[in-house]
RNA sequence: GGGCGUGUAGCUCAAUGGUAGAGCAGUGGCCUUUUAAGCCAUUGGUUCAGGGUUCGAGCCCCUGCACGCUCACCA
């Protein structure tokens, strides 16, 4: 480790206090309080002061990372910061001793943790504050956290040369959160969402589970795959692109509700909405349909909202979006009519489709089938412009292998997605049941994609041999949970909420 | 992968091709209810890396690396 003359500093620092016989990293610590818990048990005596009875002084234990510290010759103050918010200190030499403050001011440092043990009281400027009477290291800090000063001018936080690189947050995101506390609200906020996702689904008698990362034929979904390789089994494995395969699995063996949330992974580019591993919520629903889906999917929102923002209405990168049911509903046909003018049902032929685009001066992707042509028109000209909640409905067959057909219309199927905030936040079908009919899709994808090869849908024989036990008439729904953060945190990129996201290897230097 | 942009002190940022700077942090002082504390003094640089042009390069040129934006790709 290479240090910096600032670090040597402290080094010097740790080792004079081990030459003192004084342990810079005890085992041990025994705060009775957070910074929180003592503002509020001071401000109960101060009420109860003032109702008449006694007042009796507040004695606590702190413990937390200094994050000022003021020194004015006799008397020091000193903010120190917990998981529950931040907490002045305030050190006299009349309580501690001349060596006592010096021994402060000589060998504690911005970022250190530190054990406080004191009184509360509130200074002329009305701050609760820990009048300290004792002392104690915790965890000396050799490396200096990137500076970030903050001040409170008429209740706004302005924020004095705070850490910002990009760079340097993902890569470093420990010093990231412990500088800039929003950050640390993104990620607690992240834990509420999948909690209440957990709530909602279970109270609904959905059973959590568990299926394989690691699997031998990748499915479920359009994406290249990871591959990897057992040495013992000489085997190649793919680690997963979706649950969608595994957990219908399970409906076939009689669990009718199943939900999964964990990590896909796709070998593809990285975007501000994409990551090569990504958190995903994945639930199948026997004897129910897209069209329940669909309303489990509002009521699954506002759940959200209510229990983890307490409001239906968000901010998302400068739109206000109301997320209260029911959202608009809007066929893909009559979506696409107004967006470019082009009815789909009166182009049923891949030909026919591309003719009426190029007429349109619309850019047509060379050797595209149909349902990739109306995706492209969907990704282009559709899905940046529904801003509020949004689910369109009945999708191209050939783009929807996995999808049960919409009675008496042979080329469509009864699958929607749900946006948000120009981003895909979901998608969802009336679930393909017949084996046969599955089994003459997968063979159709294996067509459709023989020269590309890398996106195809590998036929899965034993997904079949499943399925042909009976599989009941079921909705099925995934939802990239990263993504609805982002749109319930206001982030506009996925990196911010996703802990450590994929960046390339730094060249070592 | 293409285009555009960025990379300078621990952090945030300056510097016309001519001695690399500021604020904060650090270090040494003064200061007993302060709060981006203040005041005085002071340390700190492989200017992302490697080449080139030039009397002279942080700046111009080339190559590479990383990050950002964007396009392509992508359920």
């Amino acid at each position: 480790m290479e240090l910096s003359d600032l670090e040597k500093i402290r080094v010097e620092k740790l080792l004079k206090l081990r030459q003192q016989g004084i342990e810079p990293y005890p085992t041990r610590a025994h705060p009775t309080h957070t910074a929180a818990q003592a503002i509020q048990e001071f401000e109960a005596m101060k009420q109860n002061a003032q109702n008449g009875g006694d007042l009796l002084p507040v004695r606590a234990t702190l413990a937390g990372r200094i994050r000022s510290i003021r020194t004015m010759g006799k008397i020091t103050f000193a903010h120190i910061e917990d998981g529950s918010g931040r907490i002045q200190l305030f050190l006299r030499v009349n309580e501690l001793g001349e060596a006592q403050l010096e021994f402060f001011n000589e060998y504690f440092d911005l970022g250190d943790f530190i054990e406080a043990e004191g009184v509360l009281f509130r200074t002329r400027t009305g701050e609760i504050t820990l009048h300290v009477f004792a002392f104690r290291m915790l965890a000396k800090a050799i490396s200096p956290l990137p500076a970030a000063k903050d001040e409170v001018v008429d209740g706004q936080v302005v924020r004095h040369a705070a850490l910002t690189d990009p760079e340097t947050r993902y890569r470093q995101r420990y010093a990231d959160l412990a500088v800039n506390p929003e950050v640390r609200d993104v990620f607690r906020k992240r834990a509420a969402i999948v909690r209440a996702i957990r709530e909602f689904l279970d109270a609904r008698g959905f059973l959590e589970v568990e299926t394989p990362i690691l699997q031998p034929i990748y499915g479920g979904a359009a994406a290249r795959p990871f591959i990897t390789h057992h040495n013992q089994l000489k085997q190649d494995l793919y680690l997963r692109i979706s649950f969608e395969l595994y957990l219908k699995r399970l409906l076939v063996g009689g669990l009718e509700r199943v939900y999964e949330i964990g990590r896909d992974f796709r070998n593809e580019g990285v975007s501000f909405k994409h990551n090569p591993e990504f958190t995903q919520l994945e639930y199948y629903w026997a004897y129910a349909d897209y069209e329940k889906v669909m309303s489990l999917t509002e009521e699954m929102l506002a759940y959200i909202c209510d229990t983890v923002l307490g409001t239906r209405v968000i901010q998302f990168d400068g739109h206000t979006i109301d997320l209260n049911p029911p959202w608009r509903r809007l066929s893909l046909r009559q979506g696409l009519i107004e967006a470019v003018g082009i009815d789909i049902t009166e182009y049923p032929t891949t030909e026919s489709l591309a003719a009426a685009m190029r007429a349109r001066n619309l850019p047509v992707k060379p050797d595209a089938p149909r349902g990739k042509l109306i995706d492209g028109l969907l990704g282009d000209y559709l899905e940046p412009n529904l801003i509020q909640p949004t689910f369109l409905y009945d999708y191209p067959r050939d783009i929807s292998p996995l999808a049960k057909n919409k009675p008496g219309d042979p080329s469509t199927v009864e699958r929607f997605e749900g946006f948000i905030g120009g981003m895909e936040l979901c998608n969802a079908f009336t679930e393909l049941n017949d084996p046969l009919e599955q089994e003459k899709r997968f063979l159709e994808m294996g067509r459709a994609y023989e020269e590309e090869d890398e996106e195809r849908h590998p036929m899965d024989e034993d997904y079949l041999r499943a399925m042909s036990y009976g599989m009941p008439p079921n909705g099925g729904f995934g939802m990239g949970i990263d993504r609805l953060v982002m749109l319930l945190t206001d982030r506009r990129t996925i990196r911010e909420v996703i802990l450590f996201p994929h960046l390339r290897e730094r060249e070592e230097d």
